[in-house]
DNA sequence: CGCGTTTGACCCGCGC
DNA sequence: GCGCGGGTCAAACGCG
């Protein structure tokens, strides 16, 4: 529809300050809205327009009709937190059904839950390694064997064994927490949906993401595409997810749309 | 039973 | 002031 000859998605995001100076109250809110454009959808059976999901949880709330639009917009708020005013509103764009275009309005005032889930797991790591050392000291032979272990967990989280694995070189001390790490490894889907983002094709032309604030954020490792998680048909990029975890809570976004 | 979705009604900003 | 349209509420319903 947009000319885009290529399969792939083409995420645009730029940025620019609302005027809030013509707007009332109700436009007064700080927004960041994100287009997605999803191609090759049409096979896809289920909800191509559900709620994207990302390391939050919403709750929709309402639909509405949008005039000279043939697709509803829904409104989703944060249920993450109860004392969030996060929202969001995803529609499709009404001359390309294959633009999923959301706005986000409020920020979230809790941490992202994913992301504590990750730094736990950081920090767990590098307490391993910090017990690793103190236990060297007294038995060099069995922490090399834990190492190796270790380095597993670090480069294939996916791996079953990992699991065992972690269990073996966790520390007893810490037991309680081995469902969080647990949970935290990302299941085969994901890592199958991490692999299919190489096909992601940025516009070059536009390069839209060549902002600095938004390619600085960091995205360490291949935990960025939770934001589609349960879309699937909605693929991202790490940049973009990385955008929306990131810089969430400060600059407003605006897309132009092809 | 708790949580999320659906959906009609209601509220309110905005343009005329 | 009035009507339109977008945004929200809340009860009913569905699902796991």
């Amino acid at each position: 529809m947009d000319g885009s000859p290529s399969p792939s998605l083409d995420l645009k995001i730029s940025e620019e300050k609302s005027d809030t100076q013509t707007t009332k109250r109700r436009k007064m809110s700080e927004k960041t809205v994100v287009t997605v454009k999803i191609e090759a959808n049409e096979n896809k059976k289920h909800k191509n327009e559900g709620p994207p999901s990302d390391s939050w949880s919403w709750r929709k709330y309402g639909q509405k009709p949008i005039k000279g639009s043939p697709y509803p917009r829904g409104y989703y708020r944060c249920s993450t937190s109860k004392g969030c005013f996060a929202k969001k509103q995803v529609e499709r764009c009404r001359t390309d059904a294959s633009l999923l275009i959301i706005t986000y309005t409020c920020t979230h005032n809790h941490p992202n839950p994913k992301e504590l889930k990750e730094k736990i797991e950081e920090e767990k790591e590098e307490e391993q390694e910090e017990q690793l050392e103190i236990e060297k000291q007294e038995d060099p032979k069995q922490v090399e064997e834990v190492k190796e272990q270790v380095y597993l967990f670090d480069e294939d989280g996916a791996s079953e064994n990992m699991t065992c694995n972690f269990h073996y070189i966790h520390s007893p001390l810490r037991d309680s927490d081995h469902q969080d790490i647990i949970t935290s490894i990302k299941h085969e889907d994901e890592i199958q949906f991490t692999e299919t983002l190489e096909n992601v094709v940025f516009d070059e032309k536009e390069k839209p993401l060549c902002y600095p604030h938004l390619m600085t954020f960091t995205t360490p490792k291949s935990e960025e595409n939770d934001f589609f998680d349960e879309l699937g048909e909605l693929p991202t990029s790490s940049s973009f997810t990385s955008f929306m975890r990131g810089n969430f809570f400060e600059d407003r976004i605006l897309i132009h749309l092809s």
